[in-house]
DNA sequence: CTCGCCTTGTG
DNA sequence: ACAAGGCGA
């Protein structure tokens, strides 16, 4: 049948324009689509302008990929294309409709101010240009557990409290029986160049990783079975497999906070988890509302203190230090092997995070926005709310933050949170053979126990760059030059 | 106003 | 044991 390819059709598909929401179910917008009872036409718009959100990192861009390619084989399946477009938004938007002569078009809201002036500026030109197309508007919010608009949280505790106070998810939605449209004009993934060719880096995250919904799933279904069971204690311990690593799936929209809990909720009631590891599980989303939350409150999260006192704090800029950072070559082997995972997997154990990001900031004294600047490029998850907001909380100028005198001790860390040293040995294998006893210290190692085990300090592995009591004694001192400063 | 909380460390 | 700062119930 021949088709108008530049005029809307009240008849028309409806295009549902996919953001970081890359799923089929528990979608209202896809839903909403799919109950007009018109055929439909997924959309995504590569927007590197922004679009009201930050423009993406390398390991981000290599998990968007794959996210699209699951995405659309999805659909397809059931004859639904995916188109892809490049350009901002309020311009390739209008084009698509008016090619697809749709009738509609849905999206999910977003959560910062940013997106929806964003959105809300496609609204108003499909309005006027478009008249003829319904706008899917009001729809259910299922990027977050709470709304950020309706609460200010400054302390995690009582914010957290409030929000599960009330906390009633509605349930999931189902993935609706879509109807195949026709295709317009798309372009091809592999020409948008999210992922590395040369060099070709994302080996260890192909090993690592499944993007897409069916991953997600696959992700929490394994947790449940076999990570959650002690997972209030040991979800501190990076040599074990006791944390979900649903971050980049929940990043990228892949699964809603709302499907976690209700699986959770599932598990619980049948026996399948204890309250303890649930309860302790769930406040780890809440970690994520919260930071959430702050950034709907503060836009500026990524670049500016939260506490203005800290823009007095004396860091020392130092290229060579940050880059032995990034490279894992720090000569405390806690830190070392969190960096090198993060490298090779696109993904560091929230413990080691913590620990990785206390020595840059207060045994470095680079600046915390230095090492967020590389996680947000390294890391598959890098979230724009969470990434700085912990950066931050571990800089001790964020809020409800680590007190800036709390130095993590990377030795004892080490020793504690990986006291077999399994965790080094994965990442380092230069430092495999040496005794457990000694190998988050391996300065400390007899000249016999260090030829036994092939280290060479200096030269198969590097010595210390800095004094742990020396740097933890100039941290103190360079905060208490700001300490009087009004917080 | 006190007390607990906040993903500690040192002596 | 004791250190350090701020917030909120």
């Amino acid at each position: 049948m021949p088709r108008d390819n530049h005029a809307t059709n009240p008849d028309g598909p409806a295009v549902v324009w996919f953001r970081f929401d890359l799923r089929l179910s528990d979608n209202p917008a896809l839903t909403a689509a799919t109950d007009s009872g018109r055929p439909v036409l997924g959309l995504f718009v590569q927007d590197e302008a922004g679009h009201g959100s930050r423009p993406l990192g390398a390991a981000a861009r290599w998990w968007l990929a794959g996210s699209l390619r699951a995405l659309q084989a999805a659909l397809a399946r059931v004859g639904v294309p995916l188109i892809l477009r490049r350009g901002p938004a309020a311009v390739v938007i209008p084009d698509v409709l008016r090619e697809a002569g749709a009738g509609m078009i849905a999206w999910n809201p977003r959560p910062m101010s940013a997106e929806q002036a964003a959105d809300d500026a496609v609204r108003r030109i499909v309005a006027e240009t478009l008249p003829h197309v319904a706008i899917a508007d009001g729809l259910r919010r299922t990027a977050l557990l709470h709304d950020p608009a309706a609460l200010r949280g400054r302390v995690f505790t009582p914010f957290w409290k409030t929000v599960t106070a009330k906390l009633a998810p509605p349930a999931p939605l189902p993935v609706p029986p879509l109807r195949a449209g026709l295709s317009i004009a798309s372009d091809r993934l592999a020409d948008w160049g999210l992922e590395p060719t040369a060099p070709d880096w994302a080996g260890g995250l192909r090993e690592t990783w499944t993007p897409g919904e069916a991953g997600a799933a696959a992700r929490l279904a394994d947790f449940l079975d076999q990570g959650i069971a002690g997972y209030a204690t040991l979800r501190d311990r990076p040599d074990l497999a006791h944390v979900s690593m649903l971050s980049p799936h929940l990043r990228f929209g892949e699964i809603t906070p709302g499907q976690v809990w209700h699986t959770v909720q599932t598990a619980l009631a049948s026996g399948r988890a204890a309250a303890p590891d649930a309860d302790k599980f769930l406040s780890e989303l809440g970690w994520r509302e919260f930071s959430q939350n702050l950034l709907h409150h503060h836009p500026n999260l990524a670049a500016a203190n939260l506490q203005p006192r800290f823009d007095a704090f004396p860091w020392r800029p130092d290229d060579r230090l940050l880059r032995a950072w990034q490279r894992g070559a720090t000569g405390y082997p806690i830190v070392d092997a969190g960096m090198r995972q993060l490298w090779r997997t696109g993904w560091m154990h929230n413990r080691v995070r913590m620990i990785t990001a206390s020595f840059l900031v207060k045994h470095l004294l680079q600046d915390w926005r230095a090492g967020e600047a590389w996680f947000w490029d390294t890391l598959v998850d890098a979230d724009p709310a969470s990434n700085p907001a912990s950066w931050q909380w571990v800089a001790g100028c964020g809020a409800d933050a680590a007190p800036y005198f709390r130095i993590f001790n990377p030795i004892l860390q080490g020793e504690k949170f990986d006291p077999d040293g399994a965790y080094v040995r994965r990442f380092i294998p230069e430092l495999a053979g040496l005794p457990s006893a000694i190998i988050h210290q391996p300065w400390r190692a007899s000249p016999l126990e260090r030829a036994a085990a092939g280290v060479r300090l200096g030269d198969t592995y590097p010595a210390p760059i800095v004094d742990h009591a020396w740097a933890r004694n100039r941290a103190l001192a360079a905060f208490a030059e700001i300490k009087s400063n009004a917080a």
